[in-house]
DNA sequence: GTGAAAGCGCTAACAA
DNA sequence: TTGTTAGCGCTTTCAC
C-alpha cells in the first residue's frame, strides 16, 4: 500500500510538502504541486482517511440518523444530503433506526459519534432531552430537520401553516364538515409535526366559523394502511365529512383507497387532500400541499457544512417553503349529501 | 477528550491490557476485564475509530453503493444491509449514485474506498469490466446485488425462473396473447435482470405454443411514467394483449393506471402482473411475483462479514427464492375480445 | 496475564 | 517555499 512517504522519496521531498500539495493548502509551489501530483497519480497513491483523522481531528465524515430509510421522504432527504456532502468530499455514514430502540439507544446514548464523524444530522426524529444533551456534548454541528427544536440548527416547513393551507383550500370550495386524519402526537418517531399540523387544521376551521368536531379526527398513524382505517372510521359517521385532510400524503393514498372500495366518489363524493407531495402524488392525482424534501436535506447538509468551516456560526432556523398542488381529488362539494353506499 | 491512556492510569496498568479487554479479546484475566469496564464506563471513554483503524488496518465500515436511495428496492434493501452491519458492530457508508456519472466515477474509479473501508455492497448495478478490475485490486470482500457476475459473491433472485412464474401464471389463466414491459437490456443501471426477466418470459411462451409476437415487448423503463406509456402502446395494437406482465411492480402500476384511463377494466379485460412485491402491491392488489428485498441486503452483509472473518473465504452465489403472489389484477381472459375504448 | 515499545500514515507547529 | 519534529490514539509484537 502506497503511502505519503513513497510520494515524498519519489520526488524527493517531505511528507509535509506533499501533504500541503495534496490538500491544495497554499504555499507550494506550482512546479513541486505539479510534481506531487504526478507522482501521486503514477504511484497509485490514495489518502488514509484513519490518518488523516488521527493527525486533524477531523473524519470528513457526517452522520445521518434516520428513522426508516424505506419510507420515501427519508430516502430523499437522505439523497439530498448525500448530494452536497459528495461534492465536498465528506461521506455519510447511515443509521438506520427503524423503530429498533436498541438501535436508537446506541447511537444517541452512547457517544460513539464524539470521534466517529465531524457532525451530524438527525431526521425527523425530536431526540429526548437526555438524547439532546448527548448531542450537545459531542461538541460538534447537529442539524435537525423536520423537527423545531429552539436553540439548535433546523432545517424544516412551517407544518402549521402547511396543514392551514391545506385546510383552507377544503374551506374555500365550500366544505363545512372536514374530516383530519393525522398521527399521534407522541410516537415512535417523535416528530413535532403532528402536533403543528393539527394545530394549524384546527384554527383554520375555527377562523372560518366552523364549530370544533372531535369525531372528525382521527389517527392515521402515518400510513397508508392507517389513512384507510381512518377514512372508515370516518365515513361511518351519522354526518360524514364532505372532505378529508390526510397530514401525509401516504395517509391520504389509504384514504383514497378506501374511497374507493366503500364506492365513495373522489372528488364528487368526497374530497381529499394530503401533504407532501409524494412521488406517487401525481399518480393518484392528489391534491396535496407540497414541501420541498431533497431540498431539506441538501440544506440541512450545507448547514452542518457551514458551521464546520466558519468558527463562529450560530445555529440557524431554516424554513423552507411549501405550496399547494390542486390535482383532482378535491372539487366543492355536492350540494345534497349523496347517497353513500358503506360495508 | 478521555483515550485509552487515561483508563490506563485510571486502573494503573498498561494501554495494552486495556486495549485487550475493551475488545474481548482472551488473555485478561476476569477482574482486570470488569475494572477496565467500569473505569472506562466512568471516565465516559470512547474509542477512536480512526486510531484503531490506522493501527489495524481495518476500519469496521463497510460501503453500499447504491444507484438511488429514493427508490423503494434499493432503500429496502439498504435497510437489510445496515441491520446486520449495525449488530455487528459495523458501519454503512452510504454512496448513492444518483444517476450521477461523476459520482459513479469517483466512487469507482478512483480507489478512493481502499483504506476507507473493510468490504464494499454493490447494489444492482452492473459495474464496468474497469469497475470490476478497480473492485478486485480493492483487495477487500466485495458482494454485488442483484446482479449475475461470474466469479464474484453475489446475491439475487432468479430473474429468468421469476420471469417464467409470472408468464406461466397468465398462460395458466388461458391468457395466449400476452405483453410484456421490460426495461433496456443496457442502461443507467446496467442490471442484468431486464435480459434474464424478458428471456423467461420469451420462453415461458414459447414453451406453451405461442408464437413470438415482438410489438408486444415495450420498454417501460422500470418507472411508472414507463409502464403506463408501453400500455397505451401495446393496448392500440390492432390485435392487444388480454394480459400484461410488467417485469417490476412499479411498471405494474403504470399499467393499472393506464388501463384506468383508458377504461380497460382489470381483470376483466387486461390481466395485469408484475415482479417484486413492492410495499405498494398490496394496496393495488397486484398480482406479482415476490422477491425478498430486505433479505437479499442482509444476506449480502452477511456475506462480506463472513468474508471478512474467514481468511479462506471463497466468493458465493447466493439465488433467493421468488414466490407468486395471486391477488386481484389477474384472472381468465373474456371469452369475447371485450369493446374496448381508447383514447 | 500483563507490559514496553514500536509503529500505523498522516498533519501541524515551528524552523529555516 | 520547504523541512524537521512531534505527536494523534490505538494495536501489536515480543518479552516477561
Amino acid at each position: 500500500m502506497t503511502s505519503i512517504k513513497d510520494v515524498a522519496r519519489d520526488i524527493e521531498m517531505s511528507t509535509a510538502t506533499v501533504s500541503r500539495a495534496l490538500r491544495g493548502l497554499r504555499g507550494v509551489s506550482d512546479e513541486t504541486r505539479e510534481r506531487v501530483m504526478e507522482s501521486a497519480l503514477r504511484l497509485g497513491y490514495v489518502p488514509s482517511p484513519s490518518a488523516a483523522g488521527l493527525a486533524s481531528g477531523q473524519t470528513r465524515t457526517v452522520a445521518v440518523i434516520v428513522p426508516m430509510v424505506t419510507r420515501w421522504f427519508f430516502a430523499a432527504v437522505v439523497q439530498g444530503a448525500e448530494e452536497v456532502l459528495r461534492e465536498r468530499g465528506y461521506d455519510l455514514l447511515l443509521y438506520n433506526l427503524a423503530g429498533d430502540a436498541t438501535a436508537r439507544h446506541r447511537v444517541f446514548a452512547t457517544s460513539l459519534l464524539t470521534k466517529r464523524v465531524d457532525a451530524v444530522l438527525v431526521l425527523s426524529l425530536k431526540p429526548t432531552a437526555e438524547e439532546l444533551d448527548r448531542l450537545g456534548r459531542l461538541g460538534r454541528p447537529v442539524t435537525i430537520v423536520g423537527a423545531d427544536m429552539p436553540g439548535w440548527a433546523t432545517v424544516r416547513i412551517d407544518d402549521r401553516d402547511a396543514a392551514a393551507t391545506a385546510t383552507a383550500h377544503l374551506v374555500s370550495l365550500g366544505h363545512r364538515r372536514v374530516g383530519y386524519i393525522g398521527g399521534a402526537t407522541e410516537g415512535v418517531l417523535d416528530f413535532t409535526a403532528p402536533t403543528a399540523r393539527l394545530d394549524g387544521f384546527r384554527c383554520t376551521l375555527e377562523a372560518a366559523g366552523i364549530a370544533p368536531a372531535p369525531e372528525l379526527e382521527q389517527d392515521g398513524e402515518f400510513t397508508i394502511a392507517g389513512g384507510d382505517r381512518a377514512t372508515r372510521t370516518l365515513l361511518a359517521l351519522p354526518d360524514p365529512p364532505t372532505a378529508i385532510f390526510a397530514a401525509s400524503d401516504e395517509m391520504a393514498m389509504g384514504v383514497l383507497r378506501a374511497a374507493r372500495e366503500l364506492g365513495v366518489r373522489v372528488p364528487q363524493d368526497l374530497s381529499v387532500i394530503g401533504l407532501d407531495d409524494h412521488e406517487l402524488a401525481d399518480y393518484f392525482e392528489l391534491t396535496t400541499v407540497a414541501q420541498p424534501v431533497q431540498e431539506q436535506g441538501r440544506v440541512a447538509a450545507m448547514q452542518v457544512l457551514a458551521a464546520l468551516s466558519d468558527g463562529d456560526w450560530q445555529p440557524t432556523q431554516v424554513i423552507l417553503p411549501t405550496h399547494l398542488v390542486v390535482r383532482r381529488t378535491t372539487a366543492a362539494p355536492a350540494r345534497q349529501p349523496s347517497s353513500r353506499r358503506r360495508t
